[in-house]
DNA sequence: CTAATAATTTAGTCTGGCATAAATTTTTCT
DNA sequence: AGAAAAATTTATGCCAGACTAAATTATTAG
């Protein structure tokens, strides 16, 4: 059977859907059968059979026609897939030198074959980091993670100085285009404008004083941290 | 499909499939169905249903009741996998700190799921390798290996020095006790006694003179270049 | 409040990869 | 050579996980 030539697992694809669920849950709310096809680029007929198995194997409970939640299990494993993606995105750039926009795609396929002892001596070989490298916060071993209280560029005032903290690793154009900026997590910068009606905001680096136009979009996916202080 | 999340590969199975047949081939001659089927514990009748499809895509030659043999396509890709394999094994041991009885579980899970590039990054952090942990020569990139030209313990003559080179990765058991007796690849030693009927050889270490008994099926399994060299 | 639209579920089908049981072919032994 | 034994293949069936088409339920608009 294929989930027991996996280690202490689920198959690759209720990995994903827990995966794809949590993620609609925490971000969303309800998730409902057609917000997951979306998700995993799946039928919604296909869904609807596997929320049943998986309903059945409670991993979550399930509301015909309403939509799907996780149950206590259901997160568990949800979230340590998450940590292992995200141990697993952080070793690859780390130690393997992968560019921070390719290592999604690598992480997806290795975080349903590693075991909990490997995943383990890379967080430790890494110090037992907090953040992945586009500064999404790693579960523990146990299941607690962070939830940190960012606010997209958009929303940062103009004046105020603020740190970026976190992008989707979803679009690896999109972080291609960001590292060229000279953006990466933990780098400080001060709006210095923002347009209205879905404009561009207008960044300064606090190191290197250079400016920098945003378009609203991508600006909107750029997770921030409000440095609390003001700018003469 | 599930071959398209796979990166540049087949199916699993169709994995373990080359990889037992090229096993089979360079180590006995013909790959018959039983012989699969033994080799990967599955029965043999799903064996001729797998033979037939990689048959039809070109992976094999099929003759009906002979066996079996690997096609260039198939032996390319059955290298891959050998490669692929004992570079993960080479670096779980050396990088991750993996013991060498335990990496061939998680190499047979990765090996499936690793992308090209990855390996390849692995291999240059080596620097490499042309042995595994198990001293296994590693196929290069472009699918050359190494052939080394060893004998087993059991065929060593008495009062002639050997290295032992090779041993199986497979029964992680018997690496656990080869390694507690210090036996390692490039460890040297002098066969002292041999008893006949299958009987346990005696060697004495070269570094630090001490004597173990080594019973005849272990000895098998211990894979050794002789040193041309006579000790008085 | 009913009709139209949208979302979801049911029904039925397909494929890969495995299994068992029965039929077939090859090998071996007398 | 002919019969028994062993190996292999064919015939069938199962399961997970995907699909399409049709039926059902919810939601929205007139």
């Amino acid at each position: 059977m294929i989930a027991d030539s996996r280690p202490a697992g689920y198959s690759k694809s209720t990995e994903d859907y827990l995966k794809a669920i949590y993620w609609l849950e925490s971000s969303g709310g309800a998730a409902q059968t057609g917000d997951i096809a979306a998700a995993l680029d799946i039928a919604p007929p296909s869904v609807s059979g596997m929320v049943k198995r998986l309903s059945e194997s409670g991993l979550l409970e399930h509301v015909p026609y309403r939509g799907v939640q996780l149950t206590r299990a259901g997160r568990r494993a949800a979230l340590r897939m998450v940590r292992r993606h995200r141990i697993l995105e952080t070793y690859l750039t780390s130690k393997l030198g992968c560019d921070w926009d390719s290592v999604h795609e690598e992480a997806e396929r290795l975080e349903h074959a590693v075991s909990d002892e490997l995943i383990e001596r890379m967080a430790i070989a890494l110090g037992n980091p907090r953040y992945d490298p586009h500064g999404a916060p790693i579960p523990t071993a146990e299941g607690e993670i962070e939830e940190p209280d960012l606010v997209s560029m958009t929303e940062v005032p103009v004046g105020i100085i603020a740190e970026l903290r976190m992008v989707s690793d979803k679009d690896s154009e999109r972080l291609r285009y960001v590292a060229s900026l000279g953006l990466r997590p933990g780098v400080a910068f001060e709006v210095t404008a923002r347009q209205p009606f879905r404009g561009p905001v207008t960044i300064r680096f606090v190191r290197g004083r250079k400016e920098q136009v945003i378009g609203h979009e991508l600006a909107q996916a750029l997770q921030c941290m409000i440095v609390q202080r003001e700018v003469g």
